[in-house]
Order: C-alpha cells, then structure tokens, then sequence
DNA sequence: GTTGCCGGGCT
DNA sequence: AGCCCGGCAAC
C-alpha cells in the first residue's frame, strides 16, 4: 500500500528560492537577529543543556527580542542562513541520513533538551521541508541555533541502510532501539545491544554543511512514498503529551522509509517491503558484510579436502579401461586404491 | 577442458 | 548398501 507524497502534499511547497526572498525593509532587522542569535547559540543560557533551555522556549525569547519587528518570514530566512549550504536540495535527501524521527516528530521533553542535535536535526526539517515548511515550519519546528567551530563527536547508525547520525550515544541508542530493534520507543532501557549497531565519528561542524551535498548523490526526487510504519506511529503516539503537536511533529516520511528498508533487509520483518531502495546508490559497507554473513554457500570450501598428488584409477586405466578402476572411482567417490 | 570427489537421489 | 550422477573446485 503505498501513499505518494502527493496525498500528503495536495498543495506543493513554495521552493526555497521563494522562502529565502525576503520582504524589503527586514534587512536591518534581520542582521540583528542574526546577531541575537549569534549571540545566543554561544551563550551559556543555550549551552546549558537544562529543560528551560528548549526550543520553543529560546524561539519565543528571540521573537521577545526582535519585538515582533521581524516577520515570520525573516526567521525562516535566519534558519536558511544556518543551513544555506544545503539547502539547494528541497528534498533533502542526504545518504548520512540525519533525520532523528524522535525529534521532529516527537520532542520527547528529556532529549529534546540535547540543544547539540541543533545542526543535525535541522537537517531533518530540511528533509521533511515539502509538508512541513508552508504552514507551521516555524513556529513547533525543532531550531538550530548553536554551530561550534570545532570537531565533534557524531554517532552513526549502522545499521543497513540508515545512515542516521546523532549527536548523542543517547540519542542513537534510542534510535537503534526503537527503529531498529523494535523495542518499546517510551523506554530508555538498554541491554547494550544498541552498542553493536552504532560508531562514533568525528564531524567538522565547520565543513558539514558543505559536505552534505557531496556525500549524498541521491537525487531530490527520491523520497520515497510516505510508509505508513506503526512503530514510528506508535512512537508518535506514546510520547509525552505536553510536547506540542505539530502536523510537522507527525510526520517523518523519508525516515521511515529507512525503516522499512532497514528491516526487510534484517529479515526481521521480511512481510515489510521496502520501498526506498532508490534512496541509496551509496556505499553500503555494512549490508555487503552483513549479507555474507547470512549466505550459506552450499559447498563449505573449507571442509573440502584438497585434492591428491597421486594419479587416480581414472587418469591410470583411462575411460576406455572403467571396468578396470576402483568402485569409488567408478562410483565418482574418493579414490580407494591410490590413497593420498 | 580435465580430473577428483562431495552430496544426494534411486534402487 | 550399492550404484549412479550433478555439480563444484582444483588443476
């Protein structure tokens, strides 16, 4: 059953060239929010990881400074600024897939306060920007606001096909868990599995955005059709109800088509098909290791043993003498009469 | 292509 | 168990 992207986007989205455009007159203002938020995304009161610290709460406290000065429209032409680099792909279909679905679509409040996952969580907006950005981009969407100059520490998931990259072991866990492994999305109980399925990589903040679009050779038309998953629904559903529920909160197609994939590659759910294979014309290390691992050629060549120095009844009496070989050798068994 | 023989089917 | 053969790997 599959449901285009079209069924959820009847209208399409205004491109990212038309959002970019801003009204004249904001330049001043919007140089100034810059500037706020500058200073904002290196100041303690966004660096200290405390639940006040969330995203909704530093939004409002920068629409409190531009005193109402800046329109909506001005903000998303601030988050473009973080994310200009990248953002030439509407689609945002990137092979180190960022997208964190417990975030967008469920900010649950104790991770959601994980402000590091700025940057790459921003990148999930990005990927869902069809739906998301013409209505209520702004307001309930996951901000961007700190990007440090510096290497940083990233987990990637590794499992097939999910190239998913957090900032938190927390955060990749819960991914790996809940995605992956199908275990209950509101617990953070963890036996270690999640541990096999993840790596630590470092990230130069400075070149990320830049690296983005080389890394990923996907086309922007290939987000898959919008999978229904009922893992990634249920997670939606059993998230905190404080947190706001925006329609962007709801959805994170291109993620679970990941998910989908991921699994009918696991075999785990073999009746799941995956439907977003085109996504990935990339590097897929991992599946062909994994793949190997679970053929089971039909002859071991380890166990078969090399074959002997010594001529055998066959190349001694010749076809034309068969009567004359063995009864293994005429049975095609190992030769009985010259042994090795 | 040839040779050795494993795996498996048939009786 | 005896017989036979497909098919694979080494040569």
């Amino acid at each position: 059953m599959r449901i285009g992207i079209s069924d959820l986007i009847p209208h399409p989205p205004p491109s990212l060239s038309v959002i970019h455009r801003k009204p004249s007159g904001h330049a001043d203002k919007e140089v100034m929010a810059a500037t706020v938020l500058t200073t904002l995304s290196t100041s303690p009161l966004v660096l200290n990881p405390s639940p006040g610290a969330s995203v909704d709460t530093e939004c409002k406290a920068i629409w409190a400074l531009l005193a109402g000065g800046v329109s909506e429209t001005s903000c998303r032409g601030w988050k473009e600024c973080l994310s200009a680099s990248y953002s030439s792909s509407t689609s945002g279909n990137w092979s180190w897939d960022a997208s964190d679905q417990s975030v967008p679509s469920t900010p649950s409040p104790p991770l959601s306060t994980d402000v590091n996952k700025s940057f790459l969580i921003y990148s999930q907006g990005e990927d869902n920007i069809e739906e998301a950005e013409s209505t209520h981009f702004l307001f309930e969407d996951p901000i961007p606001r700190k990007r440090k100059n510096s290497m940083k520490v990233m987990f990637k998931c590794l499992w097939k096909n999910c190239e998913k990259v957090l900032s938190t072991s927390s955060g990749i866990q819960r991914h790996i868990r809940t995605i992956h492994l199908g275990r209950n999305g509101d617990s953070d109980y963890s036996d270690g599995e999640e541990d096999f399925y993840y790596s630590e990589i470092e990230v130069n903040m400075d070149t990320l955005t830049e690296g983005l679009s080389n890394l990923t050779p996907t086309s922007p038309t290939t987000i898959g059709p919008p999978p229904v998953f009922p893992l990634g629904s249920d997670m939606a559903q059993s998230k905190s109800a404080t947190v706001i529920n925006s329609p962007l909160s709801q959805s994170a197609p291109s993620t679970l088509c990941h998910i989908r994939t991921d699994h009918a590659y696991q075999g785990a759910h073999v009746g799941i098909l995956s439907t977003g294979e085109k996504r990935q014309p990339v590097v897929q290390t991992i599946s062909k290791t994994h793949t190997t691992t679970i053929s089971t050629p039909k002859h071991s060549t380890g166990t078969r043993k090399p074959r002997g120095e010594a001529k055998k009844c066959r190349k001694v009496y010749g076809m034309e003498k068969k009567d004359l070989w063995c009864t293994a050798c005429r049975w095609k068994k190992a030769c009985q009469r010259f042994t090795d």
